[in-house]
This record gives structure tokens, C-alpha cells and sequence, in this order.
DNA sequence: TAAAATAGGTATACCGGTCTGGCTACTTGG
DNA sequence: CCAAGTAGCCAGACCGGTATACCTATTTTA
């Protein structure tokens, strides 16, 4: 049996990426060490500093990988609904994914959020995290375009108000660790295009 | 002329605690160092540990302050308020209030929040943080109750939903740097409840 | 094909600097 | 006189980051 290119561990990247999202996220970016990093991804030092340029590298790196896996959840999601109504909470039940599947150490609320809470004002982690918020808005704003062929700027405004009742559950829950804030604003969402 | 109760000078704490204000929301709270505190204050650092028993304790006192600080602003609104339609935008006008004038190096959302997120799951502070959002929500709710005498499920509720708008915008906000958002959501929340 | 070069991993030690917190010794105002 | 302030030093831990040296696959080349 030869099984020639099969790596039986993971590259010190994926590893100390996989750390990386698991510690920052518990204890904030501030809050984790190079050391706590590399020793929970159980790799060199070195390789850490072979792989990503600076601790700043790595957190950039950590806010991307953490936008894709949100995406991935919605596109799971979105495949499955049948109609504008329940790609808009295909949404809702992304962040609800993540927050029931991704952390271990109990829901902080978003990560990316989270981040950009401690980055300082000119990071262009920053900027990250402010493009994916624009994005999930954008994606509300296109469903209810959808919804709404003939009345763009009523859904542009719904796309805010619905973005905005997202991220303030989001907000809720990750104080009480909990996703069921989470859950409301997904109800509130529901009858609010339910007459549309 | 004698003037023997006028301190020239503000106490060492109170001192302390202004630079702490100014320090945590700009920096954050792992962020923020006790030289830096001491430093801005111009005071030494016996002056603080003879005030505060620790860093988290300033840290607990701190978010104390901003809860008081928001209270104060909304108590200021809420006097020249005439109905309970205006008393619900007072809660937005005194975050707006705070967003102008408490911060001199640019807006970043809300301390509170930004602080939760950079505490630890078991901290004491994210109770006190809680609280804050709890109050809110909970003052909301008695106006809305004021506005619904007899649906009082229909005004948790909606408590709740103007909860999320009022949070999720404070989120964006910080984020971008401005209150932009904030306006919008304060606009959604007066045509909200102007049907009611 | 066999030797050499390369890429990426390992482990350990170290750098200057900052962290929280405690300490001494001196000064000042009521 | 004394409480509360001052300046500054120190300990021990941790910070991000660098240096050295060794190991082991794979790949290139003579």
C-alpha cells in the first residue's frame, strides 16, 4: 500500500492558524501571546515567524480566515433555501452555526466584532472586519431587492434595519453566552419580510 | 478670603479615574498599562494602588463610571422629554450625546461593550456590563409600556427589537467612526413607534 | 542512481522592553 | 504630627521577536 503524499500532521501553518482562531477568540488578541500561540499549536517558535511575517500578520491572517468560515456557513445555508424570506434568514442561521459549532470555550458573540473592538483606530484589521460587515449587508440588501423589484430604496433601508437587529443580538448574546438573543432577532426577522 | 474648601488640584483618584476613562476606550483594556494611567493622571504610582486595590479593580470602577456617565446624559434627555415617544429617543440621543463630546481622539462604539469584549468569560466585569444593556432595555420597556398599556407582551418585544437596533448601530458605528449610524437607527426607531 | 542542495520542521536560548505590583524614602498641607 | 502625596527602584513574569543549531524529507543535479 503506498500512499506516497499523504502528510500524516498538518502543516505548522494550518496548526498554528487553528490556535490562532481558537485563542484569540477566548481570550482576545491582546489577551494572547506569541508563546500561548505556538505552544498550543505545539510547534517551534520559528515556524510560527517562517510562516507569518508578524503577530500583526497572523491577526490579519486569523480576521480572513475567520470572515471565509462565515461565508462557508452561508453559502451551506443560503443552497438550501427556496426563496428571497429564507435566504434573508439563511443569515441568522449562519451566525447561529457558528456559534453552535465553532468554540469550545463557550459563545463570545462575533469574532470579528470582538477584534475590532481592541484594534487600535487606524488597524487595518479594522478595515477588515468593516468589509465583512459590509458584505452580510450587502447580502441582505440583494435578498430584499429581490423581495422588494420595485422599491430599491425601502430595501436598502431594510437591509440596514435587519443588519443592524443581527449585530446587536449578536452583540447580546456574546455578553450572555448564549445564542438565544440570536434566536428573537431571527423571529422579529421572520414576520418582519413575512409582508413582504 | 478664605477658601479653605477648594482642592486646586482634583483628588488623586479622580484623576486616575479620568485617564482611565480616556485611556481604556482609546486603547482598550489589556491595551492600557498602569504607567501609561499613572503617567496621563501625573500621578504616582503609590496614588493609585492607595486607591484602587488592583488594575481590575480600576478596570470594575471604570466601567461603573461610563454606566453612571450614560446615565446621566439619558437622566439630562429624558427631563425635556414630553411623551413616551420622545422618551424612547432620548436613550438614543444620549448615546448619540455620548458619541460627540465624551471623546477626544474619535469615536469607537461603546465603551462598555468594547470592554466586555476583551474580558475574560468569568470576569466580573461582563455582569457589570450586562446590567448596563439590561437597564436599557429595561427603560425601553417601560415606555413602551407607557405607550401599550394593554399589550405588555407586545412592548417587551419591541423593547427588545429597538434594544438590538440600538446596539447593532452602535456597533457599526464604532466601527466607522462615526455616529452615522446611529442617526439612521433613530430614525427607524421614530417611525417605529410613531404608529403607535 | 547517488550525492548534494533545499525547504521546512524541531528545540532552546536569548534580546530589550513592558507588565502588575510592592517597596523605600522624602515632601507637603491641614 | 500625620495622612496623603511625591519619585523612583525592584522583582518576577511575560511581551514580540531573533539567533543558533540540528533534523528529515523531498527534489535537483552530476
Amino acid at each position: 500500500m503506498l500512499t506516497p503524499e499523504k502528510p500524516r500532521r498538518k502543516s505548522a501553518h494550518d496548526r498554528l492558524m487553528q490556535a490562532a482562531m481558537s485563542l484569540f477568540y477566548d481570550h482576545g488578541i491582546t489577551g494572547t501571546g506569541i508563546d500561548a500561540i505556538v505552544e498550543r499549536a505545539g510547534v517551534a517558535k520559528k515556524s510560527l515567524y517562517n510562516n507569518f511575517s508578524s503577530k500583526a500578520d497572523l491577526v490579519n491572517q486569523y480576521l480572513e480566515a475567520r470572515h471565509a468560515e462565515w461565508l462557508g456557513l452561508y453559502d451551506k445555508r443560503v443552497a438550501t433555501a427556496n426563496n428571497p424570506r429564507e435566504r434573508i434568514l439563511a443569515v441568522f442561521d449562519a451566525y447561529q452555526d457558528h456559534a453552535e459549532f465553532a468554540y469550545e470555550r463557550g459563545f463570545r458573540g462575533c469574532g470579528l466584532l470582538n477584534a475590532a473592538a481592541e484594534l487600535e483606530a487606524g488597524d487595518t484589521g479594522r478595515a477588515a472586519v468593516r468589509r465583512h460587515k459590509e458584505q452580510v449587508e450587502s447580502i441582505l440588501a440583494q435578498h430584499l431587492g429581490d423581495l422588494l423589484p420595485n422599491d430599491p430604496d425601502r430595501a436598502k433601508s431594510l437591509a440596514e434595519h435587519i443588519a443592524f437587529l443581527l449585530e446587536g443580538a449578536m452583540a447580546r448574546a456574546g455578553l450572555e453566552g448564549n445564542s438565544k438573543r440570536l434566536l428573537a432577532a431571527r423571529a422579529v426577522v421572520r414576520n418582519m419580510v413575512e409582508g413582504l
